[in-house]
DNA sequence: CGGATGGTTGATGCGTTTCAACAGAGGTGG
DNA sequence: CCACCTCTGTTGAAACGCATCAACCATCCG
């Protein structure tokens, strides 16, 4: 299948060490709800901070999470980094980038994705009504999280900041008062999320736990005991 | 024309007073470069900070500005404000967001926009390919935007961002070393866009203008002496 | 055990905000 | 025409929130 070939290709373009390889290719085809692009994809692993993508590569191929995390992040000159955007398993990513990739796609996790070629994507999209339907939703539904990014960044303080990308998660994962929320991200990779530093981070998350607000069990849990004071939080009291 | 109707009905939900009004219905029909649209809108007019559509209002209409510019907005409720975008001449605005606006749009200097039913949008868009295409690339284009705003919001300091917003203006403009581009917005709109103060951006840009990197003859106008220094400026030296 | 990695906490400094005073442009009415 | 007012922008002084720098701690793993 002369898809695997040029997938092998592409990869080797991210700039991945030839140590960090191989990632293993595990299947071709995968469960899948838009039913188009069931058979379209073959399934790549990569391991913690291995780079899936680099901005800038040319988009040869979208990606779907099957399992783990990854992260989209635009990295300066000078070492600073903005994550925009934690794609959990169920997600897309690099869809739709006509031309090139707009931000580097590294993983948070043991990564396993399902890779479909932009060719194909962009056939169905032209084929099939349900299809474009469904990327068009996806596209707005990329920029409404987006722009709620955008007001966090603009607008709101480290605290506010922390409880409502705690929030986030919990909102993503259906977890209620009381639950846990897993944290598959560092707290450096929260930090560059939530464009603050990892010990302001880390204060926040401290404070809101000796408030008994959350409690922190383990590095990637946490406990939201008082998903009222929480929300009270992430809009200023 | 039915259209009409439901646009006044339209624009009354958005709660521009009714001091505010009469907007002048100027004309039917008016130059595009979707040519689709083309006589799909009616010209609608604005004053100065009247709002044309509200955050949660049904969105019935997209518009295209035809002079002027708007800004795209959220009020948080204790009073703070981002600033998501400024809708120049040629753009638009609440387009595809299905069901409601997620913005609210307010004139920054006197408007006149064509407003297009986002019913006849979505027809045009099942439809037309081509239309269809330019939507997609308008959706994509949008988030690049934002992704960038978003980079600025998180890791930039005040003055590269200043920095930062004069250059898209520039080049927005076509603008070049030595020529003035225009600042129709005030300083508490560039303020809430950038997620600074009124009073940080005053500062920044006294200062580069004591630099001499640009000149400030009057408010609404800069002239990009050293455009070199800008661009230095804005990645951090 | 020792080193590596990632996280937490404390002390200090800096950049931006806040608060306050003032300046300039434009508009109105005596 | 000028005094007066309002609105917006500018500048200064002080306060504050977050960043920086540095020490320390916990966990993992060879």
């Amino acid at each position: 299948m002369s898809v695997a070939f040029d997938i092998t290709r592409d990869a080797r373009a991210t700039r991945v060490s030839e140590k960090a390889l191989p990632w293993s290719v595990i299947s071709a085809g995968s469960k899948d709800d838009t039913q188009e692009l069931r058979q379209a994809g073959i399934t790549l692993r990569f391991g913690r901070n291995e780079t899936i993508f680099s901005e800038g590569d040319e988009a040869k191929y979208s990606y779907k999470v099957l399992s783990g995390v990854i992260r989209l992040c635009k990295h300066m000159a000078d070492g600073r980094r903005q994550i925009a955007e934690f794609v959990q398993p169920g997600d897309y990513c690099g869809l739709l980038n006509f031309g090139e990739h707009r931000f580097t796609a590294e993983a948070v996790s043991e990564v396993t994705v399902t890779a479909i070629s932009q060719r194909q994507v962009e056939t169905l999209g032209e084929n099939t009504p349900a299809m474009r339907k469904w990327m068009t939703g996806f596209l707005t539904r990329s920029l409404m999280g987006m722009q709620d990014h955008l007001v966090m960044l603009g607008r709101q303080t480290a605290k506010e900041r922390v409880v409502s990308f705690l929030l986030m998660l919990a909102d993503r994962a259906g977890a209620e008062d009381g639950d846990a929320v897993e944290l598959p991200m560092n707290r450096q990779d929260i930090a560059d999320y939530l464009g603050l530093t990892i010990e302001t981070v880390c204060r926040v998350l401290s404070d809101l736990k000796r408030c008994r607000i959350i409690g922190l069990p383990n590095l990637h849990q946490a406990i939201l005991t008082n998903m009222d004071a929480l929300h009270d939080l992430a809009d200023g009291e």
